[in-house]
DNA sequence: AACTCGGGGGT
DNA sequence: ACCCCAGAGTT
């Protein structure tokens, strides 16, 4: 490269960064993990945002700071109080990896925390993104965080039409990003991005008349149709219907709880048995497998079906009531009474449908005595 | 490189 | 119905 060549993108480039800087300066929102920025609540703040919104997230970060301030705090706790706290929010395995790596730093970082790219990736739960993150803005490392604002930001910005979810895309953005970011001040940098990505470079309907970076922009002057701005991707979600079946289990007044695997969907989380198989549901209310009516008691549908919506499943619900007989014992998981268990860390899906099928277990079970 | 992993909001 | 969101881990 000539040199002559590389000043002049470099005054290009510190151009562009101050009048990112000066836009940014004006329009930062002030949200509550900006006012005194410290490694714990950044860390806490990235895990939480991963594939989240700001404004679902924002909840749960000042929930976490409040009931434990800092790693130690967190890694004393245990991972079933942090998955309640957690519930709603999606992705457990985060929660169960953030748990993770707060006993890890508090065990190798006693009273500190990593401050080196590297310690943070080597932590469960973190990974280019978030250590770019963390390391720009409490420790000034010069290294761009790219997420998907900066993603959409610069694919529009160099005019990339290459897919971003494949090297052919995103090679160029990365090192650009990188190339970018300002050294002095990479923290404010890499949030000016994502913020311009968030509140003008919105996926739709970007508002280039007040972007700092219209007059070199390769998109801004394009024709805004639907589908002809970048970014563009490659990959296509197959949304997949499965009809699943929870068993309810009751005896005398009890109802069976199971944790779930850390594999799979909600890892770590509380649900009735559950049985479950590809397809859609072939009746209203599906017959049970036949394997548990060797031990239990079958008492029929449960509550009303519903239809629950993951990102890659379509999710038929379904629920079954069933007796454990008088002296008969089951050790599938453990038995709550219906107010514990609501106390346990619940998928979504249980959580809105808790009282119904409550309801419905207590009226049909009651009706088996009389 | 392709899957998996949630839930909520927008259009 | 489809898209996206302050992505990471596994196969």
């Amino acid at each position: 490269m000539h040199p002559k060549t590389a000043f002049s993108e470099d005054v290009a480039l510190n151009m562009l960064r101050s009048d990112l800087h000066r836009w940014y300066l004006e329009h930062e929102r002030p949200l509550p993990w900006r006012e005194k920025p410290e490694p714990y609540g950044t860390w806490l703040c990235e895990v939480i945002m991963q594939q989240t919104r700001i404004d679902q997230g924002t909840a749960y970060w000042e929930r976490f700071m409040h009931r434990w301030p800092n790693f130690q705090a967190l890694a004393n706790a245990s991972v079933d109080e942090v998955l309640k706290e957690w519930q709603g929010l999606g992705y457990y395995s985060r929660a169960r990896n953030l748990h993770k790596a707060a006993q890890i730093i508090s065990e190798e970082f006693p009273n500190g925390y990593p401050q080196e790219m590297n310690q943070w990736l080597a932590l469960p739960g973190v990974g280019t993104y978030t250590a770019a993150a963390i390391c720009s803005i409490c420790f000034e490392t010069p290294v761009a965080a790219v997420d998907g604002n900066v993603l959409r930001v610069l694919s529009r910005f160099l005019g990339i039409h290459e897919p971003i979810d494949r090297p052919s895309g995103r090679k160029p953005l990365e090192t650009f990003a990188q190339a970018w970011v300002d050294p002095k001040n990479p923290g404010r940098h890499n949030q000016a991005i994502m913020e311009l990505g968030a509140l003008t470079c919105t996926p739709n309907a970007p508002d280039c008349a007040s972007c700092p970076l219209q007059k070199k922009c390769a998109s801004s002057f394009m024709p805004h149709k639907k589908g002809s701005l970048p970014p563009f991707k490659q990959g296509k979600i197959k949304v997949q219907d499965v009809a699943l079946q929870f068993h309810v289990i009751v005896h005398n007044g009890l109802v069976l709880m199971n944790k779930r695997p850390d594999s799979g969907v909600w890892g770590g989380l509380w649900a009735f048995p559950t049985s479950e198989k590809p397809g859609l549901p072939a009746a209203e209310t599906d017959q049970p497998p036949a394997s548990l009516n060797e031990r239990l008691i079958s008492r029929g549908p449960c509550g009303t079906p519903v239809k629950h919506l993951l990102s890659h499943r379509r999710l038929h619900v379904q629920f079954w009531l069933w007796l454990l007989p008088e002296n008969e014992s089951l050790d599938w998981g453990e038995w709550h009474t219906w107010e514990s268990a609501m106390e346990l860390a619940l998928p979504r899906v249980l959580e809105s449908c808790w009282t119904d099928v409550k309801n419905s277990a207590e009226q049909k079970e009651s009706k088996t005595v009389a």
